[in-house]
DNA sequence: CGATGGGTTGAGTCC
DNA sequence: GGGACTCAACCCATC
């Protein structure tokens, strides 16, 4: 009997999942998704879950908000004689600093909409306040849960969660199942496919990479049976049901206008969806080219805003994909990656990946793939950025929209970015990133690193002399300045001429425009020609001396 | 190893 | 109005 180690079933195609640092077959659980590796597993692993005894089952969620194609959830339910669907709201999280007003409102409803969901099944969502390890070793004394079912997670802070969580599990004889759901490909199915090789930094590259392993698997189609949740089986556990975010502790009095018009939850997700794929009899979609979209465009936005549902696993990416795919086989002239919607799914992963085996993704220190830059903090200028207060109108309605929504599009995010780093103020990117974090509502800790890395020529790009203008670049798509006026009232009379360099405007236009430079609106902190003439002087300097 | 070609999405100018 | 060229000369992957 030959036994094949899990790079050679990797290298068969097959889909092979197992806890993050322990490998042994033992613990090895394949994705039967034909009847020969079901054949297989039961033969040489007998790990087959069925061969598994049921018993009281635990399922943890953090993302993959979802029922439809979650693997979690599917493998949940085939091993719980009782299951209790579990959302641990961690004490790290609660911070209105952290994690801001719209960015927990949005997870909330993802919450509150699977909730529903299960209670269609008789089932609910536990909701229970408290740090994961001590919460789970509580509900174990409680339930005496033979199974702990959850989905393997990427950053860091979770990463060190869940080793934590998974030792502690084992000590008290707890079975774990880690799957892999919330990106395209297991994560750790395409660092066996890199064979040993370090992770490829380019989109080439990575696309290359991905021709060799194939498409990703297809969204699991059958709809889980959901076991019912009775009050005897919850017993003396403090469980609450999914809060209002008006009564999450810290978050009482925040005084937030509800303008953000998209809401949370995957019912909400799935018919977004779908109206992406129907639009315009899918020619929207196969016509779809990134960069040729608007970052100003409000209502509808220019691209579909499913991140935000992606990234809660409201929407599974994988279902998305295969949606994506059905339209586009019905084309024959469609737009291909990176810059295609699909390929927009493939920078996620891409940049997953990246922050799966790069060390200290998230930062300059240490991070082997950033470069180190003499950034200089001024925190007055920072304030302002942050605050929409910069004199600029594009760059104070930009970031406006970011705390009113907790989404801005994709090139809006550049041209902020690039203001704040290497463009104009000069300031390190990881001020931006933390910044970014609190209040998108789709922050994605990969994604969102790799990309102020981009923007900031720290890593992936570097073509410094490439600088957005506050001024010329939204002009190019908004003449009007409307994005501007919508976000920011008291530029709304300003005549367009002046309206993305009010200072520019003679006093009489101003006082006709209710709004005098200085007292309405404020002068701009920084001259741009001068910031961005003295900066790329500077990045000369850095990319010429390779030891800064 | 050194040469080569490519890089999702700038801005201004010219025709 | 749109495409080509230039700015200055980068990194990275590949062969």
């Amino acid at each position: 009997m030959t036994i094949l180690s899990l790079h050679q079933w990797r290298r068969c195609g097959f889909h092979v999942t197992g806890f993050y640092d322990n490998y042994s077959p033992s613990c090895i659980i394949l994705r039967t998704t034909t009847s020969l590796v079901s054949h297989i597993c039961e033969k040489y692993f007998h790990m087959n879950t069925r061969a598994c005894p049921k018993g009281p089952t635990v399922i943890w969620f953090r993302k993959s908000l979802r029922i439809h194609d979650n693997p979690t959830l599917q493998l949940a339910t085939q091993l719980a004689s009782q299951l209790y669907p579990l959302f641990i709201l961690d004490p790290y999280y609660i911070n209105p600093e952290k994690i801001g007003f719209q960015r927990f409102r949005f997870m909330l409803e993802c919450m509150k909409d699977l909730d529903n969901s299960l209670r269609k099944y008789n089932s609910s969502l536990l909701v229970i306040y408290g740090e994961p390890v001590t919460v789970l070793e509580n509900c174990y004394r409680t339930w005496n849960f033979s199974y702990l079912c959850f989905e393997k997670d990427t950053d860091i802070y979770s990463r060190n969660r869940d080793k934590k969580v998974l030792e502690r599990m084992k000590e008290l004889g707890v079975q774990c199942f880690l799957e892999s759901g919330h990106t395209l490909y297991d994560l750790d199915v395409l660092v066996g496919w890199l064979n040993g090789k370090s992770p490829p930094t380019q989109m080439t590259s990575f696309l290359k990479l991905i021709e060799q392993v194939g498409p990703p698997p297809k969204p699991i189609e059958i709809t889980c049976n959901i076991p019912p949740l009775t009050i005897d089986m919850i017993g003396s556990m403090k469980v609450s049901n999914v809060p209002e975010i008006h009564e999450i502790p810290g978050y009482e009095f925040i005084a937030v206008p509800t303008t953000c018009p998209f809401q949370g939850g995957e019912s909400q997700a799935l018919e977004r969806m779908q109206q992406v794929v129907k639009r315009e009899q899918g020619n929207w979609v196969v016509t779809f080219s990134k960069p040729n979209t608007s970052p100003t465009s409000l209502n509808p936005p220019s691209t579909t805003v499913l991140s935000p549902y992606i990234k809660c696993g409201a929407l599974s990416v994988r279902l998305f994909f295969w949606e994506l795919k059905k339209v586009e086989d019905c084309f024959s002239v469609k737009t291909k990656p990176p810059v295609s919607l699909i390929g927009q799914l493939y920078w996620r992963e891409h940049f997953y990946l990246l922050g799966y085996t790069i060390p200290h993704f998230d930062r300059i220190q240490d991070n082997p793939l950033c470069k180190s830059i003499p950034w200089e903090y001024r925190q007055d200028w920072f304030q302002a950025w942050e605050e929409g207060q910069t004199g600029y109108p594009f760059i104070d309605a930009a970031m406006t929209q970011l705390k009113q929504w907790g989404w801005l599009h994709h090139l809006t995010r550049h041209v902020v970015a690039c203001f704040l780093t290497r463009g104009d103020l000069w300031i390190s990117w990881e001020k931006g990133k933390e910044v970014f974090e609190k209040y998108l509502i789709d922050g994605d800790w990969s994604i969102n690193a790799a990309n102020w890395m981009w923007l900031s020529c720290s890593a992936f790009f570097t073509r410094y002399f490439r600088v957005y203008s506050p001024v010329a670049f939204p002009k190019k798509y908004d003449p009007h300045g409307n994005f501007v006026r919508y976000f920011l009232p008291v530029l709304r009379n300003m005549p367009s001429k002046y309206i993305y360099e009010p200072w520019k405007a003679p006093l009489k236009v101003q006082k006709d425009a209710n709004c005098i430079l200085g007292k309405d609106y404020p002068f701009p902190i920084v001259n741009h020609e001068e910031m961005k003439k003295r900066n790329i002087q500077k990045m000369i300097q850095v990319f010429q001396n390779k030891s800064l």
